[in-house]
DNA sequence: GCCAACGTTGGC
DNA sequence: GCCAACGTTGGC
């Protein structure tokens, strides 16, 4: 299994808008940045866990878990003119951009603040507190899952 | 709202 | 293929 994380601006999706999707489940649309379309392309799995996060608010991090329920398929939004990520180099016969679907799990038992994530030294290596990194979805080793669920129901300090 | 960091675009 | 200009991300 592998797990990952993944950024949403509140405003735009949040965590409490997949929860209340029918089904919990949802398209993760939008993604236009190959790094990103790459991984949910070819190596997000049925199984595979994320964690949601918020950027681009008041207290940015990581608010709760998700599940892969569909491997990576075209992004629609692409070929439609309407849609603000439509990209005219996308067609169904050959798709630019992917997205795959998640469903919502739980929310963490706390908002876990980037600032905290930061403080910890077993996440140093994650391309999320690493300086100017702005992937939307990145990786997350099993060691860093396990340690960030287990700070999870530490007090704050 | 500011701005650093980064990705993309396009001229050459 | 280089690189300047531009647009975007996202923390603060």
């Amino acid at each position: 299994m592998n797990y990952w994380l993944m950024k949403s601006e509140p405003s735009a999706f949040s965590i409490d808008d997949l929860k209340t999707k029918p089904d919990q489940t949802e398209h993760w649309d939008g993604v236009r940045n190959y790094q990103a379309r790459n991984m949910m392309r070819d190596q997000m799995k049925e199984g595979d866990r994320a964690f949601f996060y918020h950027s681009n608010c008041h207290v940015p991090g990581i608010v709760g878990l998700m599940e892969v329920v569909r491997e990576g398929y075209p992004d629609h939004t692409a070929f439609d003119p309407s849609s603000k990520y439509f990209d005219e180099k996308s067609n169904p016969e050959q798709p630019r951009w992917y997205m795959v679907d998640v469903k919502y799990m739980r929310h963490t038992k706390r908002a876990i603040p980037l600032a905290e994530l930061k403080a910890h030294a077993a996440l140093e290596n994650m391309p999320l507190v690493r300086k100017g990194n702005r992937l939307s979805i990145m990786p997350v080793s099993e060691a860093e899952w396990r340690y960030i669920l287990s700070i999870e129901n530490r007090p704050v300090r």
